[in-house]
DNA sequence: GTCTATAATAGGATAGAC
DNA sequence: GTCTATCCTATTATAGAC
């Protein structure tokens, strides 16, 4: 994650919607390719690693919507007002649950080298969270086991939403989010 | 699923392993071969049609296994024992949430030609815990929507679980379960 | 950085003998 | 039902010119 040119930001953006879309095994180079409009060579010019450096840079720019969100809801000044834009902001990058979450997704896979970058990113949304319901009010000592169950609860909800075509089960979550004070 | 040979139904359950473990785009079909101890030939035999027909009959075989339990836990004759064993049912399908759902498994993929079926069991699934938390004295017009949650929930224990390499998740949504009278 | 070309392998699926 | 052999395609990845 050292150089950043803008060409390589858009192409990590582009190659973590088709992740989140067909998981690890599902993309082929040639959906990733396409997803870029970046031919193979301009993509492993990228990502010398191949497939595999694609799924970290992929944790690492989802991982940074987490650091963002968890500032911006920080930023607010009363519980209300953090868990509404919380669960805004969840609404968002789920897209009222029709795109999967990247996490979920790198969980069902063959051989998964990005394994240790997958846990990291997942320990730092629970953490992120356990943070955000303390600040609102919950008791400290259960807020890492609430948070844990409702980063569950929001990945439970976009296989049903998914699989069912059926928002209702994912627009339950946030509602319960909004009021988790 | 006419015929049933015992070998099939060996075959069969030997595949939903390699399905739960890797997805479908992550088994291959050696990797099914060498679960099964089945060549390519005989493979086809049992299932002409591939890869699709082998998730499909792992869908029926899991689809099997939800109205067992739903037969088991009816059969019993207070809330609280059944409740108890419908959670004991699921730590048991679940390994203690070592084991991932196929559900789960198989609604990451790029093609998945056995959707319908997928669904279906989803859809089945609920409607079976939603009828038994009614007979466990849930409000009937809310018992669906808890036994989505319930569902969500336990898909997304078993994401953590596996990712976080922790079985708490898992172990905390039987609880409720459990508790769930 | 991007192109064309190609390597090298693994993928799913089939044919025909037994 | 199972075996061996094989087909064809898609796969990931690399090489070298521009």
């Amino acid at each position: 994650m050292a150089t950043r040119t803008r060409g390589r930001d858009q192409a990590v953006e582009r190659v973590t919607e088709v992740f989140r879309a067909r998981g690890y095994d599902g993309a082929a180079l040639s959906d990733l390719s396409e997803a870029t409009g970046l031919g193979r060579s301009s993509l492993y010019h990228y990502f010398p690693g191949g497939k595999a450096d694609m799924a970290r840079a992929s944790l690492g720019l989802v991982s940074g919507w987490i650091d963002a969100l968890e500032a911006e809801v920080l930023a607010l000044s009363t519980p209300a007002r953090r868990l509404e834009r919380l669960a805004r902001g969840l609404d968002e990058i789920y897209a009222g649950g029709r795109t999967p979450c990247l996490i979920g997704a790198l969980s069902v896979s063959a051989a998964a080298p990005f394994e240790d970058d997958l846990t990291r990113v997942l320990r730092r949304s629970t953490e992120v969270l356990s943070i955000i319901l303390t600040e609102a009010g919950a008791p400290p000592d259960a807020a890492r086991t609430r948070a844990e169950d409702a980063i569950g609860a929001i990945q439970g909800a976009l296989i049903l939403t998914r699989v069912l075509d059926d928002p209702a089960p994912f627009e339950r979550v946030l509602a319960a989010i909004r009021t988790a004070a």
